[in-house]
DNA sequence: GTCGTAGTTCGACGTTCGTCGATCATCGAA
DNA sequence: TTCGATGATCGACGAACGTCGAACTACGAC
């Protein structure tokens, strides 16, 4: 389906484990990084990684079940967003904390190369 | 085969990743808190979980191959410790804001009930 | 030496996960 | 209305995971 409004839980009903788990790929965390390495937010499909489109449909799904990413949608299109003030409410420090250790897993495609 | 010595991995060979997906399980969770809610080390026979023996030993090993945890051996007897100090220097403030956060998975071994 | 204890390893089982191609649903444009 | 594009969903596949009981191994005690 086209996106359309999709449902993002309350941040105080997800459980750390889930969060965890949902950072706990590495994929997904490629995504979390791009995403936290610009202010605002970002188009679907500049969001390039060597997956299917079903797949990072699949894990950008999981990422807004857990409570780490807001969909929006516009027209056809949809733009992703991190839920960084919410989370930092929820999980004081832990978004912070993931994204600053340097760990060999860069945003990539937020710099032009 | 009875404990001798363990290998554990250099803090700063560990990726985050892997730490992540270490905490990121429930059993394991709780294993990590209860360490983390004692000073000091932890007797193997004193983590009551229900779960088998098989299963704890496998759960420790993970935790111990993501630098989690320590174990030292005395005699036929083992104790746990957490890596904190470690962890704090290799992913500032993670584990931190993982104990801190409440979310319902308790130590439950620490207190009395 | 033999025996019992403590924890690890092995092999197996069912479940969950990451991945894909194909199909479907919704929107804008022609 | 029809068409093309954008994502979501479905079904399938192999790999990885959590779990267990059983066998194994090293140690202390006798």
């Amino acid at each position: 389906m086209a996106p359309r409004e999709h449902a993002h839980p309350a941040l105080c009903d997800v459980e750390l484990v889930t969060v965890l788990s949902a950072l706990a790929e590495p994929t997904r965390l490629r995504i979390v990084r791009m995403l936290a390495a610009m202010e605002g937010e970002r188009a679907w499909k500049d969001i390039d990684l060597p997956i299917a489109q079903s797949t990072l449909s699949h894990h950008l799904k999981i990422l807004r079940n857990a409570g780490l990413v807001h969909n929006r949608s516009e027209g056809t299109r949809c733009f992703i967003s991190l839920r960084d003030d919410e989370l930092e409410s929820r999980f004081p420090g832990l978004l912070e904390s993931v994204l600053s250790c340097g760990d060999g897993l860069a945003p990539e495609g937020t710099r032009d190369a």
